[in-house]
DNA sequence: AACTGATCATGT
DNA sequence: ACATGATCAGTT
């Protein structure tokens, strides 16, 4: 697949984006030189890379922001005719680490949300994914009261991880951030520390933007 | 129709 | 194993 250059400013990456609005997937597939796939079952990061591509990112799977200069992520998302999100968004997975001395401040969930350039993608469930068309770009900072939202999502979260109350995990939790399981498959595992403090296999958990709250972001 | 738990591909 | 990119698909 074709990559562009990396954007110099923020409002070069603006403008690329912005100039992608109204585009079928499928035709910037083919500038890009990338084969469209016929569904997304096996392919589910395709319309992120695609993007990626498109826009200049860095790409890889390092943990920096994919326009690192500039400080944003890229996030694409899916969305329905309203222009209302169809999925809750992956932010980051949750390190036993991170439940411990890092503040929200400085947590790895904020940091990667600090600066987001949102790209929607327009198409029903099930349409093939070259019909899909890039929606008007968003960058999106997050306000002080959607900050504090995520914030106390974040601690309660957190707070479950560092005691080791592995078992009341659950996609339930949170109003706008929750914790489910990010893996490969079910044999996946992390290691994590449970209520005794011993170290126990879990299933790899991750952050996620509920939909709703995306939607809010949106301006759906 | 929304939501949660499960899953797929790729690179380091 | 864990980071990147997410969507699938069964249940409620």
């Amino acid at each position: 697949m074709l990559r562009r250059a990396p954007p110099t400013s923020l409002p070069e990456l603006e403008a690329r984006a912005a100039a992608l609005t109204g585009l079928p997937l499928a035709r910037l597939a083919a500038e890009l030189d990338s084969p469209v796939p016929a569904d997304l079952r096996r392919a589910k990061g395709w319309v992120g890379q695609l993007v990626e591509a498109a826009l200049g990112a860095e790409g890889g799977s390092h943990p920096e922001p994919d326009f690192d200069a500039l400080g944003v992520e890229l996030k694409t998302i899916p969305v329905g005719r309203d222009g209302g999100p169809r999925e809750s968004t992956f932010v980051c997975t949750a390190p036993i680490e991170g439940a411990f001395e890092a503040s929200w401040e400085t947590s790895r969930v904020r940091r990667k949300l600090a600066r987001v350039l949102w790209v929607p993608i327009a198409g029903d469930r099930g349409e093939p994914p070259g019909a899909r068309t890039i929606g008007a770009p968003r960058l999106w900072v997050p306000s002080p009261v959607e900050d504090a939202a995520l914030a106390g999502d974040w601690l309660q979260l957190s707070e479950l991880i560092a005691g080791g109350e592995l078992h009341r995990i659950h996609g339930r939790l949170g109003a706008v951030l929750q914790l489910r399981p990010k893996a490969a498959n079910a044999a996946d595992y992390a290691w994590m520390l449970d209520e005794e403090g011993a170290w126990v296999r879990s299933v790899p958990f991750g952050f996620y933007l509920r939909a709703r709250f995306t939607r809010g972001v949106l301006g759906a």
